[in-house]
DNA sequence: CGACTTCTTGACTTGGCGTTCAAGAAGTCA
DNA sequence: TGACTTCTTGAACGCCAAGTCAAGAAGTCG
């Protein structure tokens, strides 16, 4: 059993990756099938028979870069102390850390435009993104724990509150960047969030 | 001259109304001409005559949707104390200031959902809301221009940042809620936020 | 009334979309 | 080698969207 056929000749993994970067940067609606097969060089049927329609393939893409998100999130709070690493994450979805902004990466973040674009009509993707901003809360509260505890962040609040007001930060400056932000204006706006954290 | 030929047989502004709360609730994408005719009553043609195509049509509900909130928020705004005014305009894109959701009234914010959606490929509709986006941080920086004078808000940070970091938190709350949000964790974070801003 | 203008109606055109499929190619295994 | 399985290719399908238009209806004005 397990009769291999023909061999697979684009690599799946990495095809999965370029369309995440192409629906990132487009959207849901406005990535057609055509658009995937002349970015991806897959036909069509390769790519229904691998992926699955449209939908499948766009949440197969959405997890995917919440599983890269989420590993990166919980690298860079792994460390003491924690602001900086506070205003690394929020500086980073408008791409405010880059002096010069990478156009082959996309703005903003993939599970807020699917969220502002599915949700909530598509309940599988209503789940995809709410347990996505349940982990981000999650993870972030439990660095602010430790550093409530370290006596670095004030104890004034609780920190899933500080978690999700950071949260709605991001979300925020991940959207708002698509139309373009004042760069020093919007570093200034981190800087007061994060300011407001401290002990 | 100005000869008038047969009258309209609606009301124009209230068609927009009732258009806007449709593109509100759908999206533009998901919205179809063929939806207005069946919500609205009107046909086809007589949408296209008065309104132009779908996107101008769009494009004018954005413009309307944005002339009332800028009303409603110069008014909140004209209060003193200034933070529990912040503190409703905060809360009320996700609806947590109301126990009973109003069915009827979408959530979220329909320029945030126009940034999303189409920006920054359109550049009609990424003018509407940078422009929107900046009202708003004009309007809030002078309110708390006042608030900081007065010794209300604190003066650690430029009203400018304090605005700016405003804007994200609504945007940021308008987009999560889509995903239904825990209504006591919003309001704590709510609160952290506008507690940072007190002197 | 009769000329003129504007609005209404809904069938129609056009185009692009997601999806399917049949025929052939490229492997594996006995 | 030949049976079998899976992948590739691109034409074809069906659908539904946005937008158009011609004929008629409902007004105004001289």
């Amino acid at each position: 059993m397990a009769r291999t056929g023909r061999p697979r000749e684009f690599d799946k993994e990495q095809t999965l990756e370029r369309a995440l970067k192409l629906f990132w940067s487009r959207g849901y609606g406005a990535t057609s099938i055509q658009d995937l097969v002349d970015a991806l060089s897959v036909e069509r049927g390769s790519l229904y028979g691998t992926f699955g329609d449209k939908r499948r393939f766009y949440l197969e893409a959405v997890r995917l870069y919440w599983e890269v998100y989420e590993r990166r999130l919980i690298a860079t709070l792994d460390t003491s102390p924690l602001l900086p690493a506070l205003r690394e994450i929020l500086t980073h979805p408008a791409r405010l850390d880059e002096f010069i902004s990478d156009v082959g990466v996309p703005q903003g973040c993939l599970v807020g435009n699917t969220t502002a674009e599915l949700v909530p009509q598509d309940t599988e993707a209503t789940e995809i993104v709410a347990r996505s901003y349940s982990r981000f809360t999650e993870i972030v509260t439990a660095a602010l724990e430790r550093a409530q505890a370290a006596g670095e962040v004030t104890d004034k609040a609780r920190p899933e509150a500080q978690a999700s007001m950071l949260l709605y930060l991001v979300q925020g400056l991940s959207l708002v960047s698509r139309a373009g932000l004042d760069r020093t204006a919007a570093l200034a706006a981190i800087d007061t969030a994060v300011d407001g954290l401290r002990a």
